[in-house]
DNA sequence: CTGTTAGCGCTTTCAA
DNA sequence: TTGAAAGCGCTAACAG
């Protein structure tokens, strides 16, 4: 009367342990295992695991996570930490990180804040970590994992870490090339924080596409702002007092594009007869907004599954480079940037 | 030669064991074990917990989770699977969680996606699951989480699951009687999924508050629509092609509202000198759109952290009863509604 | 005040 | 083709 019977899978009775399949059966313990976990070079007999399989599954059998991870020294888990959660950017990034973590067995557990705080929540439950922060407090190697493999994801930066990036360049003279071609010739660029290496990288892929295009670079066409609305809207505030007024303004990304829409609105410009706008990434609201606003797409969920692949190499101990996803930035063309009135 | 000196913490040694502690300092692992986990009922010299301390401070020691986990059948950190990353609403939601399970010592795992997709990825990596997909694929009590303690967070339904809810009926009364009061009288309502307990109860607080107002609730005036821009934009194109149109828009959700302006600028309609729309939510968008949104805040952060709260009551074995969070929603009140023009 | 001991559930070498 | 045995790092009951 200690037990009830084992044979019977219940709703509330402790997880089935290998021991009970192993009692079940008459087969062992250890031949359990490698019959469960797929072991290619175990010969056994094809009846008996048939029984084991079928007891496996019986009983519902679930390995037991934390034994697995103490044995084999491996959680099968893979970290990710954000700045936010409400940012689709990053929503889209992890979905190609979650993708390609699934198919290797791993899963992606995702956390946001900073590297310092979430580390000490992650630590011990995953075996290696994609840092997706975009705007640096300033990282040492060190601190960023103790000895847990990283890569950074979105940005580059000097710490000895692989990182996987999107061609950030290209992408801002994908915008403003457009911009050009519109006719456009004062145009200005609300850049994203110059200590974060997107904005940098943004903020250089204008300035060359200018110079390209025979157009000088003036710095006071150019302001720094916080990648949300609020920056955008105090940016486009800065950019829209000067005069001559530039007829275009190439913003770094979609919430700040949607704060330098609502300036434009209080300087009583109308978009895009008065101020051409053109975004950075692209999102569902960018499409309902007034005008709807022309954007430039970035593979990132490439480069979420992407970072996976680095972080799994570094797992395997290969060498690992940093590495640029090279599906090529899309202009997503919608009603915000017109030819200027001349 | 084996080794080299065990007392010299090194960047990439293996990390110190609770073992290592013991051997560096004399004192035996248990002691020791007891000393770092801050077993108050141990009796022990001060001078041997601080060499202890001590020493582990030099190494290091991060105790080992899977060992910890495996002797003591907890984990330590609870799950939340939410319905998609980019959502104000599931950050905020996240955020209160994540503050008041830190609290508790315990890490908050975030995973997007279907219950079930999630729940093997999370599976032995939790203690509980906090399960905030909004919309129902039909869940079964069983199928929701194996045996896994589980609160459902932000909607109600009859599986047996404890859930923490926000006063959804009070926060669409309140847009409702907003509108009232200023004076529309044919106010429509974009509706949430109808099968999804959200968007149920904000209908029904529409429903009450006209009735309450003396006003008739007229089904033609509703449509039920995805808590998305595109949804918004559907449901409000249906309704504002009703004779008499309707003056006024309640909108089940933010994004839903966004669609719903451009609808109706593309009906030609100014907002809100033809028509008046409040949302549901508040966003840092709802600030910068053309007119400010008009919505009301709900309390989601505590939401969160209530929710941490049941789902610990919960793994404590205590009865936890189905809550509704009391602090009240909060209207706040921007440009978009205004009174109807006569 | 401190140490001994057993064991959590699993994998893996080695032997039969 | 299968089994025996050891041990991952930790905690907790019990003994001294």
């Amino acid at each position: 009367m200690s037990e009830s019977d084992p044979l019977q899978p219940s709703a509330n009775r402790r997880p089935a342990r290998l021991k009970d399949i192993a009692a079940a059966t008459g087969v062992d313990t250890s031949v359990v295992s490698r019959i469960l976990s797929g072991d290619a070079a175990l010969s056994v007999r094809p009846e008996t695991r048939r029984r084991v399989l079928d007891m496996a599954a019986h009983l519902s059998y679930r390995p037991n996570r934390a034994a697995r991870a103490l044995k084999t020294a491996r959680t099968m888990a893979i970290g990710m930490i954000v700045p936010e959660l409400d940012n689709v950017a990053y929503a889209i990034i992890a979905q190609g990180a979650d993708r390609q973590a699934s198919k290797s067995g791993y899963a992606l557990l995702v956390a946001t804040g900073s590297v310092r705080d979430r580390l000490a929540a992650l630590e011990g439950r995953i075996d290696g970590l994609l840092v997706g922060v975009a705007t640096s407090e300033t990282l040492q190697v060190g601190e960023i994992g103790g000895d847990l493999p990283a890569i950074l994801v979105n940005r580059r930066e000097a710490l000895g870490i692989p990182s996987v990036t999107v061609a950030d360049e290209q992408g801002a003279a994908l915008a403003t090339a457009h911009l050009i071609s519109l006719g456009h010739s004062r145009i200005g660029h609300i850049a994203g924080p110059q200590n974060a290496d997107t904005g940098r990288r943004r903020m250089q892929g204008y300035h060359s596409e200018l110079n390209t295009r025979g157009l000088e670079f003036i710095p006071e066409l150019t302001a720094e702002a916080s990648y949300d609305e609020a920056g955008g809207e105090m940016g486009a505030s800065r950019l829209l007092a000067l005069r001559p007024r530039p007829t275009a303004l190439f913003v770094a990304n979609v919430r700040a594009a949607i704060g330098a829409m609502a300036a434009a609105r209080r300087h009583g410009l109308s978009i895009p007869r008065d101020i051409s706008i053109v975004g950075f990434h692209d999102a569902p609201v960018a499409m309902y907004l007034d005008p709807p606003l022309t954007t430039v797409r970035m593979p990132l969920r490439e480069m979420g599954g992407q970072a996976v692949e680095s972080l799994l190499g570094l797992l395997d101990g290969r060498d690992v480079e940093d590495v640029c996803v090279t599906a090529p930035p899309e202009l997503v063309v919608r009603a915000s940037a017109a030819p200027p009135n001349a």
